[in-house]
Order: C-alpha cells, then sequence, then structure tokens
DNA sequence: GCTTGACCTTGCCATCATGGGAAGGTTTAA
DNA sequence: TTAAACCTTCCCATGATGGCAAGGTCAAGC
C-alpha cells in the first residue's frame, strides 16, 4: 500500500518504458538533464508516470526517431506545451531539421557511390592488387574525398 | 641539434598534420590506440614524420572520409600491409560498409520525407494549429516511425 | 645572452545519446 | 520467509573529436 493517493493509473519506470518505448534508463536521463518534469514519487521512491507523462515520452521518442537532437526536442515541447504558438516557428524548425537531414544525406550518398566505384572495379579474388586499397592510398596532398558531416544524433537499432 | 640522425626529410607533428590532414590531436589518439605505430622521437621527445608515416595517415584520413570506422580501418591498414591479401578480403570489407551507408541513408531518407509531408501540411504562420507537432503526438501503442540506424562514424564538417 | 612566440609534450575534461553494471532498497507472489 | 522482479542512485564506457592547462623546446630577433 505504497501507492500515492493521487495516483489513478499510476504507472512504473517500466510500465512507463512499455508505454512509450522510450527506455526506463532514458527516462531517467531526460528527467535529469530537464528535458521532461521531474515524476511524481511513491512514498518509496518510485517513480510514477500517468498518461499525460507517457503522452510526453511518445512524443520525445517520436522526435527522435525523426532524428532532432535533445535540444532541438527540447525547442518542440516547448512550442507544444505553448498554446499560442505560431506555426511558423515549428515549420522553420522542422525544415532546417530536413536541411540538415538533408546534407548528411548527399554526404554519405557521396561516400557510398565512391567507395561503389572502387568496388566495382576490384576483382576479389584471390590475386593481391586493389583497386579500394589504391584508392585510399592517395598521394595528392589535397585530392582527399568528401567532406562528411556535422554530428547529428542516431538512435541505435538495438 | 636535437635531430635524430637517421631522419631525414622529418617532420614536426604539426607539419605531418598539414601533408596528412589529419589533426596533430588524432595522430597522437591514432598511435595511442595502436592504429599507427609509435613515431619516432627526437632527443626532446617530439614526435618526428616520415614520408612513409605520411602516407599511412593519408590513408587512414581517406577511410575516414569515406565513413569507415578506425576498427574497419585498423583492417583496412591490416590488409593494405600484406601485400599477399587475396582482393576478396578487402572487397568484402567495403561491400559490407557500403551496405552499411546505404541502410543509413534509408533510413535518414525516411526520416526526411515524414518531415517533409508534416511540414507539407503547416501553414507556416502565426495561427498555432500545427499539423508537425500533431504529427509527433502520437496515440497508437507502436505506431511510431522508422527504426533509425545504428551508430556509425562521423567526421565533423567543421 | 635573453626574451618572445610558436611550437611540442602529457593529461584531463567535454561532447552526444545510450547502455551496462554494481550496491542496495521495495514489492509481490509463492 | 524467501526469492524474483522490480526500483533507486552512481559511476563507467562507447566513438571520434575538440579544448584547455601546465609545462618543456626551439628558433629568431635584440
Amino acid at each position: 500500500m505504497s501507492m500515492d493517493s493521487t495516483a489513478g493509473t499510476g504507472l512504473n519506470i517500466g510500465d512507463a518504458e512499455k508505454a512509450s518505448g522510450v527506455s526506463a534508463k532514458m527516462i531517467r536521463h531526460y528527467e535529469s538533464i530537464g528535458l521532461i518534469g521531474k515524476a511524481a514519487r511513491t512514498d518509496a521512491g518510485y517513480r510514477v508516470y500517468a498518461d499525460k507523462d507517457i503522452h510526453v515520452l511518445r512524443f520525445v521518442r517520436q522526435a527522435r526517431n525523426l532524428g532532432f537532437s535533445i535540444k532541438q526536442i527540447g525547442e518542440l515541447l516547448a512550442l507544444w506545451n505553448d498554446h499560442r504558438r505560431p506555426s511558423s516557428k515549428v515549420k522553420q524548425l522542422a525544415l532546417a531539421h530536413i536541411e540538415e537531414l538533408n546534407t548528411r544525406i548527399v554526404d554519405m550518398q557521396t561516400m557510398k557511390s565512391t567507395l561503389e566505384k572502387l568496388a566495382q572495379h576490384c576483382h576479389g579474388d584471390d590475386r593481391p592488387d586493389c583497386p579500394i586499397l589504391q584508392g585510399l592510398e592517395i598521394t595528392a596532398p589535397d585530392q582527399c574525398l568528401q567532406l562528411p558531416a556535422k554530428r547529428m544524433p542516431v538512435v541505435r537499432r538495438t
């Protein structure tokens, strides 16, 4: 009987994890960095989550799945909570993120096609000569390949 | 006269950085984790690089620019040094990396197009209603967006 | 010779999002 | 009563990179 009397459908962090798709570890982390509010606690100190909290966690997960950084998600949450925000603010954030994604996509496509070109010319048999290694073995000073992208949040596919 | 008598065109780490495109910081790091051999030293303890070493550093940088991880580069270097390797080994590494790149590209393209669809329907004006935020506000339990990619090395564009 | 500035050295901390694990408390069901 | 399955906090690791600080070295100018 340690359940707090105010909790209706109070969920443990483990249940919140299942209901939101955000790991318990990350829920605690998001709370610790202030991305989400401090969870209510039972007398024993267990975190308790209501439907409202699960809703927030789902929002966060969706945004992570779209590749937004924690910082950007903080901004999105602020806009979400401000029912008088102009939609232009949200759109601006989204468009900027689309641009970031695009830059990364293009960079990786360049890497991929460079590598594919090298691989095409490689016999891939028992002989030692290999155009792929030769391609890595540049001799020109500034003749390098593409400049890869700025760091961006990536969620593990585990 | 602290120059080691064996050094012909001995370069400082700063010169090696300029000549290879790998930052001094990273050159030291690569040495510390054993990716590259220990550099020769002057009497005063300064690292000294010969043309051969610069060649290796360029190789590493090229591979990084193609998105290979440090671990993969270690394998590439081993193959590069083994003049009797079968080119199939190299090709196998390259093809696996192409696959990784492709997975990431597809994941990010999915994020991008999802976000574009949401953004298209957003007025982007002073009114508060916003389909983007609504899109993040999922209600379905497992109705989430894409599973993003496994972590992969990314070089900063600074 | 001495100073100054541009190098170099090591070492530690920060990033970003996430997981792992340890040491210990709680709850619940058998 | 005990064991399993939770929960708590705290610290450490990842990967590739940068930054900074405290200190040594070297070369050029006076």
